[in-house]
DNA sequence: AATGAATGAGGCTTCATTCAT
DNA sequence: AATGAATGAAGCCTCATTCAT
């Protein structure tokens, strides 16, 4: 590795150029995350944004054009954060019980958590773009459909997909859990999670029929 | 013509005085639900919503002394009738099978539809009203609380809040199901009607011991 | 007349609501026709006009909805005066000798300096427009051609039409002479004054054939 | 391969270095050229130029210290051609007869069209260049009073450069028939043609006396 | 009390220009 | 000398709110 070398010459170059351009996108996105998660997508303001990642105006428009097409680049991470982290699970399903699953799903969500609420500001608060908003949702439906037909012989792919879909939104019930007290937060989530336990062992109750 | 009868009464009863007032808020709060419904609450401008409502913007700010007074006039009049609703339940709970439990409680959030689109649009889509928003929370979840208490005999007062809590989250699912297509929407309302049902009976057997 | 009777309650009720609407949009256009014609479409600002006919900028907007909408509003106005002119014209012209009809042209023209500055700036300056433009050069191209219809005794209109054009142009020096010295401008009014009464008698010749 | 060659005489000669500016200078006033005709001189952006030029922005920058001195330079190239174009007429114009005269100067704005909407841009859309343009003016004015001069036995000075100006004028309208139909265009070069013929001819006769 | 014109802070975005590499 | 990322002033426009009528 040349990290060694790089590092001697650290402090005389300080960074090359196009690592310095990721690091700013980086803390363009950070900072956009953390704003529109507090404020929703209209009271965000780009200008926050740009104060909040130290950047000047006109350089984070260079590097996204408009507020609209940072907030899609956010739900682009996410959807492919949520897709990568289904395709993980999906990998490890058959390994699983009813149960290990369920708490699988649980911390698949817990994992998600800060950016989730963004998500929630990004696809809830807004018009137009009802087009990303399918795609995202029908791309982590079929994401846990998939798990769910590993882990459930037999089971329609119909079912499978509306069970996904009752079950993601069953799991926002963790982030939104968020607003609680530590106390609460973790009974709430223990019974989401029992409560997924159940759903799935009644699944699978009648894919066997 | 009228004009003279008129004149003699005018200056006397210039009509109910108190009614009026009452039709012209009720005007306004129907527009404002209309135009937060559609557009979130940051996009929803003032000015359309005195229009909607043929009100003159002076007026409207007569009744309701800021855009953020009157979203919040909303989310009470929301809270109060969603707390009706759950009273109402709780009377007929005695009655009502788990089945039946399930399936009244899935009409109940379906006949908030409507409105729920409303709450969303005021809850999720601003910062800053914490406090009422967990007002409401605590309220809603208290009387669903209170239904599960008559449902479940034995049920500890600690399981059937959180119990309630996840409840209304899963609730929720069938208005958010709304973006959906129609075939899909029974799909998942099903769908949810069964975790329901489920769910309620698993607690009454734990309840039991 | 009712100047009079106004004029006893002036002091008391300062402006019946419409009329001051009316001052302001002529106040706002008349800022509008400076600063266009000082800076040409692209660098006046919006602000500037604001400022120069004291409104604020939000009404500003309230008439004018945008840029765009106050130079066309601007265009028009003095597209209608130049129609008007025209017309005016177009009834005297049996009366004129040739070397009467040469002068009224070119008093036409001078009596549309101030304006004629705009116009430039709005029509030469901007993209987009060439609708309006192409619209505002085919009524005044009409407005001379009828003219000369009725100055010229068996024109064919096709010439009549051509020779419009030419005379506008031509005309249109008078305007562009206006940064010249009061001495110059003279002259060169003069020159153009004899060049189209040359122009006239010439098409008349060629008219009677 | 010339490779070798090449990296031979690299460090000594590293190309013709004032060569190399000149061509990166003319290659940013072509596009520029194109840029304000296209946009006008403030929609233009030193940008665009900077790309389609192919030269880094802060290398047009070296060259020209800002969006004004580029301009300037412009116009100052476009008035060199005007002068030249009118000495090459000047030294012709004793072998022209006055109609051969008229073609010639219709010509010489028809050879100038493509730059003539430059020079438009430049001129006509801005402020503050008065001076620039001015001495552009005089300049022009002078070259065709000399070949009036010429052309016309007798003629005063005076009046040659009002004739001049007038004349210019007059020939502005060919580049603006630009417009128009080609066929349209025809006729109205033709009919401009024809008005400058009269007025030489006039002038001539006068002249004389 | 009702009306709606007026206000101006503030949002998004562009672009001439600078400066570190 | 060349490069192009960074800067921030400034433009257009919206809209919550006020206030004269």
């Amino acid at each position: 590795m040349n990290t060694t070398a790089r590092i001697s010459t650290f402090t005389a170059i300080p960074e090359p150029k196009r690592e310095r351009g990721r690091q700013r996108v980086a803390a363009i996105m950070d900072a956009a995350v953390e704003v529109f998660s507090e404020k929703g997508y209209d009271a965000a303001t780009m200008t926050e944004i740009a104060a909040r990642s130290s950047t000047a105006i006109g350089s984070l428009y260079r590097f996204f054009p408009s507020k609209e097409a940072l907030a899609q680049a956010l739900l682009r991470r996410y959807a492919q954060h949520v897709s990568a982290s289904l395709s993980e699970l999906a990998e490890q399903v058959e390994r699983l019980s009813m149960d290990g699953l369920a708490g699988a799903l649980v911390d698949f969500m817990q994992a998600l958590q800060s950016q989730r609420r963004l998500a929630v500001a990004l696809i809830d608060a807004r018009a137009g773009n009802d087009d990303l908003r399918k795609r995202f949702r029908t791309e982590a439906r079929a994401g846990v459909a998939r798990i769910l037909q590993r882990a459930i012989d037999g089971i329609a792919p119909a079912k499978a997909n509306a069970m996904a879909a009752v079950l993601l939104h069953l799991l926002k019930g963790i982030a939104v859990a968020a607003d609680e007290t530590p106390a609460m937060q973790a009974v709430l989530t223990g019974e989401i999670r029992e409560l997924v336990r159940l759903y799935l062992v009644a699944a699978r109750r009648e894919a066997r029929g």
